[in-house]
RNA sequence: GAGCCCGUAGCUCAGCCGGUAGAGCAUCUGCCUUUUAAGCAGAGGGUCCUGGGUUCGAAUCCCAGCGGGCUCACCA
């Protein structure tokens, strides 16, 4: 149908009377208007719509009393001519009709739409029906994806699928989903990112890698996340977080560009504008949106306990501020890392509008990046902002397997004090570091988000096409067999 | 997990100062040979989310539960 349209979209009136071209094609009634021995119906298919005309005189008693007995949503194949109307639409002059498929069901109506939120992502194929919107965040989300792979296969990344159910659930600081393999008797993670076997690749000679596939993480629902999601890791040896800084800026700037059309987009409220990168440290980013009075010195926040007082002061701030700022709520205990994650993430995040590079994360914050060699305590790591979003995460890879180690046992402590996200020790992965690890930056990138951006929505569910949702009854919890 | 809001016909919604449940679209019947949110005339359609309570009487007030949305928490 989509062909159709295309084809003879443009075409007048006369030169469509001269031709009268034959057509057949099939698709679902949106729309039906009687008249007496005639009628209209709107057929879409594809992501398209005709109009198509039927008259008893062209049909006769048969044809035409199937044409009476059709509803709304059921599916059909016409074979006719294609000419204009006096109104100058396209339209199927139909001559032979077929039933295809008949809906038992009524559609929800045309006009409103579907507007409930729950039953549109219950019965999505009732809202891809009926939201023409919805259909296009889906296909916006196709081309998307297919943009970033052109895009990394053209510098030379090959595509790889790395394990979904892990042994060691590592990569990220999430808590994983368990699950049992019944004939090995193996209880295995889903996993919570692919980053230790794409490096297992890196070690084994793959150079340039990248994945786009799902990860896994066993955390609460909200507006941004899906316990399901998709990410982008890629992958590149002989490289380091500033080669990544540049590829990631060419990358989303060239994505912008061929999906909107243009380097400057509109997210919500907001216009977000991919030819103004900017870069910042973590620590400058929480100087420079800082909200609470006189902002801090970067210098400052090295320690902790004047970055546990800004904290304070920040929480005091927001607390009367509650629609501009969220409280930091820093542990009294925690240490300069921890405490300037927490303030980055209440004081800048919501604020991080504009494509912003946010470098030099703690080391702490980063147990799978390497250390800067000027300063240890801080790690060659960016994280990637645009419209208040958090896109993506980067750095340079730690490849030295003594520190990698070391770096285990100190997460290994933190699970032992009942961190549930800590990492999980992963002696194969230390063991592939010691054959040589050749220096690599890696990046992360979350596709729903960056489909969120891309397509204006403001919740991850409008970009997943069957996001998490309670069952309205509760199941029968299933048979531990497989069928 | 917490707070706030929502749940009425297949869909979109009104009714919520307690007094027999409504509209539009959809469905069914009739009329109509170029309409496009077609039109006109008529008909059918309800576990008012569920359960309890208050009351002579509850869609409406109260309590609990279920589901959803938003915000927060968890989480990059």
């Amino acid at each position: 149908m989509a062909e159709v349209v295309e084809r003879h979209g443009q075409a007048s009136a006369e030169s469509l009377q001269a031709e009268r071209p034959r057509t057949r094609l099939a698709g679902r009634i949106l729309s039906i208007r009687f008249h007496g021995k005639t009628g209209f119906a709107d057929l879409y298919g594809g992501g398209a719509r005709l109009q198509a005309y039927f008259r008893r005189d062209q049909l006769g008693e048969k044809g035409y009393r199937l044409f009476e007995l059709l509803d709304l949503g059921d599916v059909i194949g016409v074979e006719g001519h294609l000419g204009r109307t006096k109104t100058g639409e396209l339209t199927v002059f139909v001559a032979q009709v077929t039933l295809l498929a008949k809906a038992l069901l009524p559609l929800p109506e045309k006009w409103h739409g579907l507007a409930d939120v729950e039953q549109r992502y219950r019965q999505r194929y009732l809202d891809l029906i009926v939201n023409p919107g919805v259909r296009q965040i889906f296909e916006t989300r196709a081309r998307i994806i297919a943009f970033l792979r052109r895009f990394l296969e053209a510098r030379g990344f090959l595509e790889v699928e790395t394990p979904m159910m892990q042994l060691v659930a590592g990569g990220a600081t999430a808590r994983p989903f368990l699950t049992h393999h019944q004939a090995l008797d193996l209880d295995l993670y889903l996993r919570i990112a692919p980053e230790l076997y794409l490096k297992r690749l890196v070690v084994g000679g793959f150079d340039r890698v990248f994945e786009i596939n799902r990860n896994f993480r066993n955390e609460g629902l909200s507006v941004r996340n899906n316990p399901e999601f998709t990410m982008l890791e890629f992958y590149q040896a002989y490289a380091d977080y500033r080669v990544f800084m540049d590829l990631s800026e060419e990358m989303l700037t060239g994505l912008a560009e061929n999906i909107a059309g243009s380097k400057k987009i509109t997210y919500l409220d907001h216009s977000v504008d991919f030819s103004r990168w900017q870069r910042l440290s973590l620590r400058e980013a929480i100087c420079e949106y800082w909200l609470a009075g006189s902002p801090p010195k970067p210098a400052e926040l090295a320690e902790a306990t004047a970055v546990r007082r800004y904290a304070e002061q920040h929480d005091r701030w927001a607390e009367r501020h509650p629609d501009r700022a969220r409280t930091a709520e820093v542990p009294a205990d925690s240490s300069a890392a921890v405490a300037t994650g927490h303030l980055f993430e209440a004081v800048a995040e919501r604020q991080l509008i504009r494509p912003t590079i946010v470098y030099d994360f703690p080391t702490e914050l980063s147990p799978l990046a390497k250390q800067r060699d000027d300063d240890p305590t801080l790690a060659e790591r960016f994280e990637i902002f645009a419209g208040g979003l958090e896109l993506g995460n980067a750095f340079s890879e730690l490849s030295d397997p003594l520190e990698q180690h070391a770096r285990f046992l100190e997460q290994l402590r933190r699970r032992e004090r009942g961190d549930l996200e800590a990492h999980q020790m992963d002696e194969d992965y230390v063991r592939a570091l010691a054959y040589g690890m050749p220096p690599t930056a890696g990046e992360g990138i979350g596709v729903d988000r960056l489909t969120m951006l891309l397509t204006n929505t403001r919740s991850i569910r409008e970009v997943i096409l069957f996001p998490l949702l309670r069952p309205l009854r509760p199941e029968a919890p299933p048979e531990s067999d497989s069928p």
